[in-house]
RNA sequence: GUCCCCAUCGUCUAGUCAGGUCCAGGACACCGGCCUUUCACGCCGGCAACACCGGUUCAAAUCCGGUUGGGGACGCCA
């Protein structure tokens, strides 16, 4: 296999979801492994459903997770031509036959065959239709669909699946299947395939619904005188109660631009993504891009289908918990330099930017993000958890407002006290800070951390943050003064 | 109904092809402990699975058969 060409094809009918992009970086990472290339085809052949915000979606959710591509967007529309050619050449050479059955027709037997507990596929009706019987139909001005005839033969069809291994399935089970509307539009399981010779596809990655897509496709690989692609079909991914994901039934908690919008890295998700359905064999489960583009191979992809563990309404988790511990995981780890551009981008959209930021407070910046990122699960932690460090206006939540600030009367006098200390200290360190803290504990008679959590409450309005001192020092003499003098207005 | 695929902790999974080193390993989640001014991080410890039945074998999570369960497909969608 001198040179692997790969495509992503998604139809354009509602935004990238998970699934398609994991389908997508399975694609890609087999591209970035082997130096091949990935083909971007826009499958959207069912005019009806497609849309341009679909493609623009799309094509953002892939920017957004850094899956890049080779070639394309191809747009599956501007090659009927080709589809149309290839549907005449079987039609010609009798491997495909007019089918005047009507859509009515059909569902009334498909119903039947339901009801009565039989075989639901096509019966051949049109299958030997004589020649002056379609030239007379034609002649009557019916409709028509153009159906592939599949051969006559004994035994099975089938492929070697890298994922799942020896494939097979009896030429008699396989229905004669329509490759060309009655309007004159082709389908995807021809469309597909055309495509796919004519964009010299080598390896065909997707998920396990296709496989019976692929049986079919084989014989058109065959009718049309192509070589058939490697297949390698992934297991899908299922939601909780075991039913596959969808748009429809999950909504937006299945979309890429969901984890973009609530403070998603890009790469943790791809990494956590791939984790749903492939393992490398060994313990390993964080890479970096080019360790993973390194373990990556098809062989090592799951054959069993993975659950996107999402469970609504859970108070803790707002998505699948392993991936916000991926998430959390690089948000706390990479270089903070890494970070910052990230959390820059989410204080603009919360309004909490200042220019000096990139400036002359740009250490001051990226000191903050390191003191504060280890308690943080997802970007937009910057602009919630974190508020008082960028902005003089932030909330200051309920539980630690009872327990550690109302519940303690004294600390109405006490902080502001602090507060003039901490004004004429000409040295405002973590040192100096915590001393004045402590003799301030002392002269009111209370332990430390009545003083500490109280201070903590007020100056950031959480419960819970880093040392206290810290903080302080981060915040800086005059807001902290600031801040603390204004403590009895929080007593009613 | 027919065909296809799958089956290890709650979830993601290692181990299955080349049977013994597995009374099954890791991660997340959960529970406990240490650390600590809080919470978190970190560290230490704990809970928790080979779907079932039969066969082959000295030996089965691993091989074979069956059962059950789950999923997918069966469209003039992709």
């Amino acid at each position: 296999m001198p040179h692997p060409r790969l495509r992503f094809p998604p139809s354009p009918t509602g935004y990238l979801h998970i699934g398609g992009a994991r389908t997508a970086l399975y694609n890609w990472l087999y591209v970035k492994k082997t130096g091949g290339t990935l083909v971007l085809r826009i499958e959207d052949t069912d005019t009806d459903r497609s849309s341009e915000e679909s493609i623009a979606g799309i094509i953002e959710g892939l920017e957004w997770l850094g899956i890049d591509w080779d070639e394309g967007p191809y747009f599956q529309t501007d090659f009927s031509a080709d589809h149309r050619r290839a549907a005449d050449k079987l039609l010609q050479e009798g491997k495909a036959y007019r089918c005047f059955c009507t859509r009515e027709e059909l569902e009334k037997k498909r119903e039947a065959a339901l009801a009565a507990k039989q075989n639901v596929g096509y019966d051949g009706t049109c299958r030997h239709l004589s020649e002056d019987q379609v030239e007379g139909k034609l002649e009557a001005g019916l409709d028509s669909v153009l159906r592939f005839k599949v051969p006559e033969r004994q035994g099975k069809i089938g492929y070697h699946d890298e994922v799942l291994g020896r494939i097979e399935s009896s030429y008699a089970e396989i229905d004669d299947f329509v490759i060309v509307r009655s309007n004159g539009s082709p389908l995807y399981l021809l469309c597909n395939v055309v495509d796919d010779i004519r964009d010299r596809i080598s390896h065909v990655v997707r998920g396990q619904d296709h496989m019976t897509n692929t049986i079919k496709q084989l014989l058109l690989y065959e009718a049309l005188g192509a070589p058939v692609p490697i297949f390698a079909h992934m297991p899908l991914t299922l939601d909780t109660k075991k039913a596959k994901i969808s748009k429809r039934s999950h909504g937006e908690i299945v979309a890429v631009q969901f984890y973009r919008d609530n403070g998603f890295l890009p790469w943790a998700f791809n990494n956590f993504l791939v984790l749903l359905g492939w393992s490398p064999g060994d313990d390993r489960e964080i890479f970096s891009r080019e360790e993973l583009i390194e373990a990556f191979s098809l062989d090592r992809i799951n054959k069993s289908a993975s659950i996107f563990n999402y469970r609504k309404g859970d108070p803790k988790f707002f998505t699948d918990p392993k991936a916000i511990a991926i998430n959390e995981h690089y948000l706390r780890t990479i270089p903070v330099e890494e970070l910052a551009p990230q959390v820059r981008e989410v204080l603009i959209d919360h309004g909490l930017w200042h220019d000096d930021y990139d400036g002359a407070r740009h250490r001051w910046f990226l000191d903050t993000i390191e003191l504060i990122r280890s308690r943080f699960h997802v970007l937009t932690d910057f602009a919630t958890m974190g508020r008082a460090y960028f902005s003089d206006e932030y909330e200051i939540e309920e539980k630690p407002l009872n327990k550690n600030v109302l519940k303690h009367p004294g600390l109405k006098q006490w902080l502001p006290e602090l507060a003039d200390d901490y004004e004429k200290l000409s040295d405002f360190s973590v040192e100096h800070t915590e001393k004045l803290a402590r003799v301030c504990a002392e002269q009111a008679g209370v332990k430390p951390g009545v003083i500490i959590n109280g201070m903590r409450t007020v100056v950031t309005g959480q419960l819970a943050g880093p040392s206290m001192f810290d903080i302080l020092v981060t915040i800086g003499q005059e807001k902290v003064v600031s801040r603390l003098k204004k403590t009895p207005q929080l007593y009613p």
